[in-house]
DNA sequence: ATCAAGCATACTACGGAGTATGTTGTCAAC
DNA sequence: GTTGACAACATACTCCGTAGTATGCTTGAT
């Protein structure tokens, strides 16, 4: 089955973002992955045509789960404060939910490029990039849009822009999930973010 | 001479600093170092036990430029409004001041071990981490005392202040040092900075 | 019965950390 | 001003982990 075969993908993404996420992308080993879901080598070599393949699937992974979510608030029409909250808040929660998924890709943040890579893979890179510009562009057209109103203070758009899209990444660095409280303690969490990133730019 | 040594063990911090930033610490070898400075493996190893032990000399060297140049800002018995500002000011100045050194520490905020590491390493993480304990408790306490005075709204404490302290790193991400008006621009950036953690807390 | 998808097993090749040893300059003592 | 000794490196190795490959095996669909 066709499914058969993604839910196989999707397992070993789950693997592999636990694992770069906790040894980080360079040191963790395709037999480290592959330890972890009980299999060798040989499947996930099956899957991806190489470690770098691999990674950046994680890393696309992750930015499609937020782009997906938070891509259909922008249209809403309403003022530009209660967008960005809307925004920031679906940001920050949909982030907790797939934790180990967004700190790989915050541990590739400023790394521009691997010692040896391929065509194939820059190409890879490539459109992950270009989809953290689009969802770069969701923001800073909501932020312009702001500054023009009135509703948030004439600053410096990009210092703004990434400064705000740095704060609600934040968690990523600190937060732990416990059982106790989950759901609550993560729209908590949300909440507080939202409030702040709204606040700093008025 | 004494004078000798150290001059050469900070240029080698210097140049690891350099590649760990650009390569990432896991992916740059002593080699890429050594090569930078037109030497050899020797040098490094004459000078740092092990490659382990020069990244936390890397990151020890980083975050005593900032405790260096914050702490004694703290104690000057300001409205905490206003202490909060000079330090995030100072902070951010002295960041974007030396960027190779902050970008190696921002790669290993989350990453807790590496595969092996020795007893004396281990050590050396765990004063990294004092330090670093340390710097983070001026701000917790500004925080608390703002808080009270009702200076700043009261939220959690862990929140904001991870959120603060990030948002004050968050140029390390993103900024790219410029002949053009180098100085200025760096002032500014910093300002914008320090009024937005102000902003973000009331 | 066949055949390919979906793996496992067993190998190779190579880069990088660490080491053992050699080389050069400098200063100190006599 | 010669010798000894040590610091500050360079050179030439070893050894091991890991990415990638080549090939073998099993199961389910047709």
């Amino acid at each position: 089955m066709l499914d058969r075969k993604t839910s196989s993908k999707t397992e070993i993404l789950d693997a592999a973002a636990n694992c770069f996420m906790e040894l980080g992308s360079d040191v963790a080993s395709i037999d480290d992955i592959a330890r972890t879901l009980g299999a060798t080598k040989g499947r996930i070599y099956h899957h991806f045509s190489s470690k770098g393949a691999l990674l950046s699937a994680v890393r696309m992974r992750a930015i499609m789960f937020i782009l997906d979510e938070v891509t259909p608030i922008v249209n809403n029409s309403e003022a530009p404060i209660n967008t960005l909250h809307d925004m920031a808040y679906t940001h920050v929660l949909k982030i907790l939910e797939t934790l180990p998924y967004h700190r790989v890709v915050l541990q590739h943040y400023r790394k521009n490029a691997a010692k040896s890579t391929t065509d194939y893979e820059r190409k890879l890179i490539s459109e992950i990039e270009a989809k953290r510009q689009l969802y770069e562009n969701l923001y800073r057209d909501i932020l312009e849009q702001g500054m023009k109103t009135g509703d948030f203070i004439k600053r410096d758009i990009s210092v703004a822009l990434h400064s705000v899209l740095l704060m609600l990444n934040s968690p990523v660095f600190w937060f732990t999930p416990l059982k106790k409280n989950e759901r609550k303690n993560r729209e908590e969490i949300a909440k507080q973010l939202a409030d702040m990133a709204v606040a700093c730019l008025r």
